[in-house]
DNA sequence: TCGATCATGCAACAGTATTGCACGATTCGG
DNA sequence: CCGAATCGTGCAATACTGTTGCATGATCGA
């Protein structure tokens, strides 16, 4: 509705250069280079700009996607007020896409779309699983309607005004013991009492490392890093094989088969990963977001309340 | 920026039917009613509903216009703004479009023109002449971004918020009367010493005929049509042969060779015309707009001074 | 009831946006 | 200091969205 090249200007404003901006949004640079030179024809203002290689917002590109925000939201809004006041005839119906990061994706979305659904019949409800940075671009892209991430993450854009994002829940960590393990009959531990131990985490730099690096440093010592893994069950099958203990959230599900242990973890704070909710800012008084924001907090509240 | 089929849905709401809209618009029947068709999906909403053979608006179709208004108004704003901050680059110069009804675009229009140039070094200007309720339409359509009109026009949408209107100055009215005629040697006469005349005007229905009636019923008498005429000059040369009198705005300049004398007309009110000039609302802010406005006001006063 | 007016759907078409590739400019590593 | 890599841009070919023209069914006025 507002001009897409909009949402061009500000990718290549985040990411420095034309190429990269161009290729996060699924274009060709060359692609890209024509939209912002007919927009920034169309305005009669130079918008761009080089510099080194790469390109640079003009003041008046800055001015132009800042004052542009708030147009966005509006729309947003006015969306939400048309869903509200036609009642009842199902055009298209309403059309829910919730995404999420992968551990979401499975155990959150699912009951939260099928609850979306009986609260609207005929609404057609799509789950995308998606890196988190990602779930952002699907947002403004208007291929997602709702994002659940992990707060950890890189790029959760703070303070983005295109945005709003919301706490969900925190969810715990569990440590993860092999079956024979010295804490593995423990009701529950401190995070403390496994500085000895070897950890498997995942490489470092990715936001699960950090997550766990700053939970440990939290309880006091430095975790010694034994092996890497990227996915919850290839850490399992780690820990299952006695190489190391890891840490778990405890929203994540493991297969069945592995001889682990999930050790629930005490302490103040107790650890955990926050999980927050983002939508476009202004999408919120839309009936069939506003109830699913609702629906994932109870559902989460579900999930999280045993133990 | 905004997208346009906002605007068709706007001039549906007006005209009441498809196919109207889309001749006023430029386009097909078969193009408007994709076009909302696609609207219509695109925002999960039965915008339009058949009533009779001609289309009207749903509740929400209602909203949506009245609430996307701002979105248009924000968007001028925004443009303004980033054409004031962007100093000197030229990168298609400004450009400026100015319309208005034929006297207008004849006197009014090029002296403002080259004053914009002047003004704006390298700025591209044009005018367009075009009928009142054309101009309003050029300018939603972005064809233009000023228009001079006329007050009394039937379709001056008053109080509509998609446009600023603003008084520009009276176009004081003369009686034009053939070279020998009774009132020709006096420097000014009341409008009512003409009641007993014969009349030439534009025909019933016109804007120009309602204008003389309306000063005439004000001057108390009720003006015996004997010839219809659209043109100021033609209108000039019944009067030239003698065959009536007319009313002709002081700023309408007839050719030479007719054998007519302008009479000013005094009265309280003086019989005139008002013009107004109208810009999309928020526009005013780009500089070259608000600029031609004050141009506009200075060329008419200059205009309507010498007497 | 007949004729006129209207909205809509479908296939053909036109115009716009995108792609792929080549070129010139800039930067970084050795 | 130089070569390789990366970047943005321009041009012709292509793919696609949006428009046209016409036929159809529906509604209203006389």
């Amino acid at each position: 509705m507002i001009d897409p090249r909009l949402h061009v200007l500000r990718v290549l404003a985040e990411v420095g250069t034309l190429t990269a901006a161009a290729h996060r949004l699924g274009y060709t640079p060359s692609a890209v280079s024509h939209q912002l030179k007919s927009l920034s024809k169309d305005l009669g203002v130079r918008i761009v700009e080089p510099r080194g290689r790469g390109l640079i917002l003009t003041r008046a590109g800055e001015v132009l996607l800042e004052r542009s925000q708030e147009l966005f939201t509006r729309w947003e809004e006015i969306r939400g007020e048309l869903d509200g006041l036609d009642s009842g005839s199902d055009i298209r119906s309403r059309r829910l896409r919730l995404c999420g990061f992968s551990t979401a994706a499975a155990t959150l979305l699912p009951p939260t779309a099928s609850a979306v659904k009986e609260l609207f019949p005929g609404a057609e409800v799509t789950i995308i699983e998606a890196e988190p940075e990602e779930c952002f671009d699907l947002l403004v892209a208007e291929h997602a309607d709702v994002a659940v991430v992990v707060a950890t993450d890189p790029l959760p854009p703070r303070g983005d005004t295109r945005f709003e994002q919301a706490a969900l829940f925190s969810d715990r960590l569990d440590l993860l013991v092999p079956a024979g393990h010295r804490l593995a009959r423990r009701a529950a531990v401190t995070l403390s009492e496994a500085a000895e131990e070897s950890w498997i985490l995942d490489r470092a730099g990715s936001p699960y490392h950090r997550l766990v690096r700053t939970a440990c440093a939290a309880a006091g010592f430095q975790p010694e890093q034994a092996h890497q893994s990227r996915e919850w069950e290839t850490g399992a099958a780690l820990v299952s094989a006695g190489l190391g203990v890891a840490l778990i959230p405890r929203l994540a599900r493991l297969p069945d088969g592995f001889d682990v242990v999930r050790v629930p973890l005490r302490g103040d704070p107790v650890p955990s990963r926050k999980i927050l909710t983002g939508i476009r800012s202004g999408s919120g008084s839309q009936p069939i977001i506003a109830s699913a924001l609702k629906v994932l907090e109870s559902v989460s509240t579900e999930l999280a309340q045993p133990e």
